[in-house]
DNA sequence: TAAAGTGCTGACACCGGTGTCATAATGTAA
DNA sequence: TTACATTATGACACCGGTGTCAGCACTTTA
């Protein structure tokens, strides 16, 4: 049960450490038939070099940092599955953060996370890759990161998003073809580079068909299910109420259903509701939501791929991606009576 | 900018490597001046020490891993939630293995794990606590494990878990106290010992009231909302139909109500349904899901700290707590009509 | 007063890898 | 055949900590 090193394969196979090294990690300068006596011990020993030693002689831990702050669990665990994939490929390890703190202490957060972790990159998902002192910090610490669902930047930064504006036109697009003119929006958390460009999605598609955007019919939310309690109340109180609600995320849009049924209306029949992410929840209620899907976990793959790949490789150029989404359709949403 | 370690702390404050290290470890035998003198130059230059370097010399790498494999997102995040806790608060990071795998390849999975990871120990949530191979691996490569809310044994693990049987008796109660005879039951994971346990309060509360036990109540669930639903599907087809249903876990218990609603069955008036864990979903549904909530949190909390504690302690003895869950009574249970 | 014990400190090896550089072995051109 | 590249290999320092042990100063005990 004695520890297998690199010296016990040195040994084993009478060459030098450096040789053994050498084949570890692919080096040339290593002969056809050393490599294979090594290669050989590696298996008769059941060898795995130990990432710990690695990581001092290169300075470097092989683990990545998720940031998040996300009400959503769903979300999360989105995230999650999609930075373990790219990591799993390229033995990489995954840390998570979750991480409530804002501007001075959130810095102060993350240098803390830097000191004891040493990580070798960070992903900065939602709210975390719109924050540009963020983003300043870790360049002057000189740790690579990539952005998961933020906003295009004209910098060199890694960064994979979905078309938040797109899928908010289509979703109000639909609702409008259902024949829908009083459509109320509730907006997402401010932080969120996602909430202005939702926002603006359903703007465009209202003005494109020549309806008027009302004020009143907009609420201030913040993604939680909870906020999305307090906007249905103010909008099934309108008079006239609005014929269909398109919420920013699945969770508010729950929760406006929740509220309509409560107050005995008929979903879609006497309103239409709407969602936006493709949340589990919504297929989970009756009816289910209307809503767009994003690819979140293949967004994070590409975001943590590209950044281990830019930390080996840091001479790379920016790399900014944007996913399609889609417009999923169910029985939350039907034309106007 | 350049690198503050040891060396540059030791040379600075005038003293050995050695010394600064036991001030870092609060090791006895350093005169009061000296060690306040190493303090000083801490603070000066800013320095906090390389916990790989650290995890070289000491054969630790000071991360914990959680191994999961759940249908429940909430569920994975709650468990998170607690670990990191527990994590923050020692020094350690926490390091997650979502996976699939049951038997051999389960095992030669966390083999892989532990090769790459050189975790300090590991974390096992449902079902992984109860595979009993698992645990025998894991002290046959004398790997540190806690178990949460898994079944008893009589070892020397550490394990913390709350009542599932007590759980299920107490909501069984609660129904049978509104007059409901006939309560269907859809069990969860084979894998999970809280199916079992679930079960067993079931039928404890049944038989403590003389009702008899009907087979044809039982469905045989997965915890996984698809699995609710068709195990629905049966339950509303049955004739009679049961006045309640209870479901071992709150997104069986929505998929019933999900179905229910579609075939226009009012709930609780024509159905009660009570489901289990007091997910999010339990509460973002209308009506909202009378359940039992178990501090999942807490209990990995404690399980990681007992872990991290037995790591740097192994001569502890196995530390086993049940704690308490609660009934929490919402819209979709009520008296049978 | 001598012998034995205790507290404080540093020199040095070590953990298990990687980087640098010198050197040996082999191949190629003159 | 000699001179010069080129390839293959190993010795050794190094990454930044911790563990072992020896040595010194200072008490305590006989």
């Amino acid at each position: 049960m004695k520890k297998v090193t690199i010296n016990s394969v040195a040994s084993h196979a009478g060459v030098s450490k450096k040789t053994v090294s050498r084949v570890l990690n692919n080096e040339p300068n290593v002969s056809a038939s050393t490599r294979e006596k090594v290669l050989a011990v590696f298996k008769e020993l059941d060898y795995t070099p130990n990432p710990i030693a690695r990581g001092l002689a290169q300075n470097r831990s092989f683990i990545i940092g998720c940031l998040y702050d996300n009400p959503s669990k769903s979300y999360i665990t989105r995230v999650q599955t999609g930075a373990l994939a790219a990591c799993k490929e390229n033995n990489y390890n995954l840390l998570i953060h979750p991480c409530e703190f804002r501007g001075e202490e959130l810095i102060n957060n993350v240098d803390q996370l830097l000191q004891t972790s040493r990580l070798d990159g960070i992903v900065l998902t939602p709210p975390f890759g719109d924050f540009p002192e963020l983003a300043d910090f870790l360049k002057s610490k000189n740790i690579p990161y990539a952005r998961v669902a933020s906003a295009v930047l004209q910098d060199d930064s890694i960064s994979v998003r979905s078309n938040d504006e797109q899928g908010a036109f289509e979703i109000t697009e639909h609702l409008i073809k259902l024949g829908h003119k009083s459509i109320a929006f509730i907006k997402g958390h401010p932080d969120h580079s996602a909430t202005q460009q939702r926002f603006k999605g359903y703007r465009r598609s209202l003005s494109s068909h020549g309806i008027e955007f009302d004020e009143r019919l907009v609420e201030e939310g913040n993604f939680s299910y909870h906020s999305g309690v307090d906007s249905a109340r103010s909008i099934l109180d309108l008079s006239p109420r609005p014929t269909a609600v398109f919420a920013s995320n699945d969770y508010m849009a729950a929760a406006v259903l929740k509220l309509a049924t409560q107050r005995q209306l008929k979903v879609p029949d006497d309103i239409s509701i709407a969602g936006f992410d493709n949340a589990p929840i919504a297929r989970h209620i009756w009816p289910g939501l209307t809503t767009i899907a994003q690819p979140v976990e293949e967004m994070t793959k590409q975001a943590v791929t590209q950044l281990i790949l830019h930390i080996s490789q840091p001479q790379e150029q920016p790399y900014q991606i944007t996913l399609e989404s889609q417009l999923i359709t169910r029985e939350s949403t039907s034309a106007v009576k």
